[in-house]
DNA sequence: AGTTGTGAACTTATTCACAGCC
DNA sequence: GGCTGTGAATAAGTTCACAACT
């Protein structure tokens, strides 16, 4: 491999593949080769090993890819072998849903912390995390938290995020329908439900 | 405007439009150009013309855009003048964040039907929506639902979604970390929240 | 003067095709 | 023989630059 700027495209297929080798590596399967890895992905072979041969060299010709080694790979190109820590803040049932949510572990990724603004949930232990004061988020500055989770409703969101930021997170998942001012080194996902929605009509054959 | 195959991607921002455009409305703005419309969604002002080309000429040199006009422009583009009706199976955390998610009805939308299995939530009613068993999903067949909501676990996925395609759904947004199998008349979007999450890491600095 | 709409230039991403390796 | 890795070809999407319109 040369030097090569990498798709930003390609970043996002990588969790998928990871989900994909998963599963793979649950059934027992020690090898994989991008013709059957692709059709499980419903993707194209060549363009699997275009992205993976953007960080190296992964497989065995003749072979295919070693699933656990290629997992551990993919893991450490997206920078999840340190287990990264995760805030949440907004413990609504969007949060509630989401600390349930099996698979944050499995790709390596850790909620650590949650914090609420109602009383009743303050104090209330959910998994084995303790929920905290929303008013209390400068505290996590120092508790080394690299990713926060934004759950809360749209007026709000602007402010949380900017004490996320001022406590050191410097990626933020966002699921307020909202656009979030965040300074350049801070990378923010926004995922809005009732856009995807809004979008799957488009595909609907009865467009009149 | 002549011919034009619409790139995906242009389908893609053009509820985030929609959404600046409510906001824009709400403010009582009449007109916008593209310069101040890609300001607020953090845009370039010749992608939003252009994207905007695409389905014909909506502005008025010199002028702008009219806000009320555009929006219901974009609304017919997407389908979403005919207020598409949408069944949600699985009423948990996940489910039920999704009933509250102001927006929906914003966009022209309406959750009209919801499935669970558990026995305690059957029968229950959620907004004024009756929770039906969701052993019964065939009874959907002729209530003209176009649009299916998945928030179910994941090895359950694929079988609400056939049941889903067998009673005329043609859109499924699917929240199980699974690629569903659908015949090709049917549009499918996952969002897979772990996957994002997943994604993030990359992007922080502190990579090693 | 201000702003749209759009062909053309450019950039980015995907797919192909095949040499090289196991 | 089967499969990877990758330069080259193709396709898709974005940005530019400016003519045309109000």
């Amino acid at each position: 491999m040369r030097y090569h700027k990498i798709p930003d495209e390609t970043i996002k297929r990588l969790p998928r593949y990871m989900r994909a080798l998963l599963l793979l590596i649950k059934e027992g399967r020690e090898t994989v080769s991008s013709g059957k890895f692709a059709e499980l992905l419903r993707a194209n072979p060549p363009q699997i090993r275009k992205d993976l041969s953007y960080f190296g060299a992964f497989g065995t010709p003749g072979v295919g890819y070693d699933t656990k080694r290629l997992f551990g790979q993919i893991q450490a190109i997206l920078g999840l072998d340190s287990t990264p820590k995760a805030a949440l803040v907004g413990l609504g049932n969007l949060g509630t849903a989401l600390l349930k949510y099996p698979g944050f572990k499995a790709y390596g990724m850790h909620i650590t912390a949650i914090f609420d603004s109602n009383p009743e949930k303050i104090g209330e232990t959910v998994g084995d995390i303790k929920v905290e004061n929303v008013l209390e988020l400068s505290t996590l500055k120092g508790r080394n938290m690299s990713l926060g989770i934004i759950t809360v409703p749209a007026p709000a969101a602007q402010e949380i995020a900017d004490q996320l930021i001022a406590a050191g997170v410097n990626g933020i998942l966002n699921f307020a329908p909202y656009y979030l001012k965040v300074p350049e080194h801070v990378k923010v996902i926004t995922i809005d439900i009732a856009m995807e929605l809004a979008r799957l009509t488009y595909y609907l054959p009865t467009k009149t």
